[in-house]
DNA sequence: AAGGCGGGGGG
DNA sequence: CCCCCAGCCTT
C-alpha cells in the first residue's frame, strides 16, 4: 500500500482544469459527459456538450427525443452507438427509476453504454460512492506507479490494475477528487509518450524503470481497405441522401448512394478522398450526377444542415457539392 | 478473448 | 506514419 493520495489530490486542488460538466455534480450532466467523452478527447466533445445540454435539458427530455434529432446533435462525434443508448438509458430512468440515475456502481453497470469506468464515474463523481472509475488514464498511471509491463488490453491485466486500484481508495469524502486526480494526472502530466516525471507530484512514489514504455500494448492489426465509388446525386438545389442500415458502420445516419442514378444530365468528377476509421479505410472516388427528376430523397442544403445527420466521411463530398451549387 | 465501432490531434 | 483518447458491446 502505497501513500500517494494526499500528495495527489492537493496536486489536483491547485492545478486541475476546470471542466464545467463537473461542477454542478449533477447526476444527468456527469452522465452525458462522461459518455461523450469515451475515447473522445474533453476538447472534442465540449461543444457536443452545451449544445446537448441547451437542447436537452434534463433526462425526461432526452426520453422523449426522437432519433433523428438525437444522431444530429451526435453528428461528429463518432461512436454513434453511444447516443443511442443514452436514449435507451434515458427510457429505462423513466420507466424503473423515477426519471433518475440509480445510484450504486452496481445498479448503473445494468444500464445501457455504462460500463465499470462510466459506472464508478457517475456513483463516485455525482453520487460520492466509494467506487473506482478506472479508465485509460488511471491503468497508464497505475502501470508505471507498479512498473506493470504485462499487457494491459488483457481482462485479466486490467482486472489486476482495478483492484489496486480498489485498495488505493481514500475515504467517501475525497473520493470524487482522487478519482478526478488520477485521470487529471494521466492526462496532464503522466502523458503517454513523454511522461513529465520531473513534474510529477507523486514521484516518489512511482516505481516505474522506464515509464514512457509504460503501459505495454500490443500492436493493432492493419487496417482493411475498401474502395468505394460514391455517387452524389443531385436535382435543381437540391441532394440526394440514403438512410444507411441500423446495424454496423455509422448505422442508421444518412449518406450518398454508392450505385448511378437513371436520367443523368450531366456527370462531374469530384476530388477523390480516403476516410480512416480505425479499423477499415475508405477509399472513396466520387461523381456528382445532375439528374432530370426528383424524389423525396433529395433535400436542400438547409434540410441536410437541420436535420440530416451526415457522418464527417462524406463531408468532403459535401462541401464540393455546396460549393457546385453555390457557384451555379 | 477478440474485434467492431469515429474522428481528430499530436509526435 | 503511427498512436492515443475520461470504453462499451457483441460475438
Amino acid at each position: 500500500m502505497k501513500e500517494f493520495q494526499k500528495d495527489l489530490i492537493d496536486w489536483y486542488i491547485k492545478n486541475h482544469r476546470p471542466l464545467e460538466f463537473r461542477l454542478k455534480k449533477e447526476p444527468y450532466e456527469i452522465w452525458i459527459s462522461e459518455i461523450m467523452a469515451q475515447q473522445t478527447r474533453i476538447e472534442a466533445m465540449l461543444p457536443y456538450f452545451k449544445r446537448w445540454m441547451q437542447l436537452l435539458p434534463n433526462i425526461e427530455s432526452v426520453a422523449k427525443c426522437d432519433d433523428e434529432k438525437l444522431n444530429k446533435l451526435w453528428q461528429g462525434l463518432g461512436y454513434y452507438s453511444r447516443c443511442k443508448n443514452i436514449k435507451k438509458c434515458a427510457i429505462e430512468c423513466v420507466e424503473k427509476h423515477n426519471g433518475k440515475l440509480p445510484c450504486t456502481k452496481e445498479e448503473l453497470l445494468k444500464l445501457p453504454g455504462i460500463g465499470p469506468y462510466t459506472a464508478g464515474a457517475i456513483a463516485s463523481i455525482a453520487y460520492g460512492q466509494r467506487v473506482s472509475a478506472v479508465d485509460g488514464n488511471v491503468i497508464r498511471v497505475f502501470s508505471r506507479l507498479y512498473d506493470i509491463y504485462e499487457d494491459v488490453t488483457k481482462t485479466s491485466v486490467k482486472k489486476q490494475i482495478e483492484m489496486l486500484v480498489d485498495e488505493s481508495l481514500p475515504s467517501k469524502e475525497e473520493i470524487s477528487y482522487y478519482n478526478q486526480a488520477l485521470m487529471e494526472l494521466g492526462a496532464l502530466i503522466c502523458i503517454p509518450k513523454s511522461p513529465r516525471c520531473d513534474i510529477c507530484p507523486i514521484k516518489k512514489y512511482c516505481e516505474a524503470s522506464d515509464p514512457a514504455s509504460l503501459p505495454y500494448k500490443p500492436k493493432k492489426s492493419a487496417r482493411k481497405i475498401e474502395y468505394k465509388h460514391v455517387y452524389v446525386w443531385i436535382h435543381q438545389n437540391k441532394v440526394h441522401v440514403v438512410k444507411r442500415a441500423d446495424t454496423g458502420l455509422l448505422a442508421g445516419l444518412y449518406g450518398f448512394d454508392e450505385t448511378k442514378p437513371e436520367h443523368i444530365i450531366e456527370s462531374i468528377e469530384l476530388k477523390p478522398y480516403i476516410h480512416i476509421f480505425s479499423h477499415v479505410e475508405w477509399h472513396m472516388d466520387a461523381t456528382l450526377c445532375i439528374v432530370d427528376r426528383e424524389d423525396s430523397n433529395y433535400k436542400t442544403i438547409e434540410e441536410i444542415e437541420e436535420y440530416i445527420a451526415l457522418p464527417s466521411a462524406f463531408m468532403p463530398f459535401m462541401k464540393q457539392v455546396e460549393e457546385y451549387l453555390w457557384k451555379k
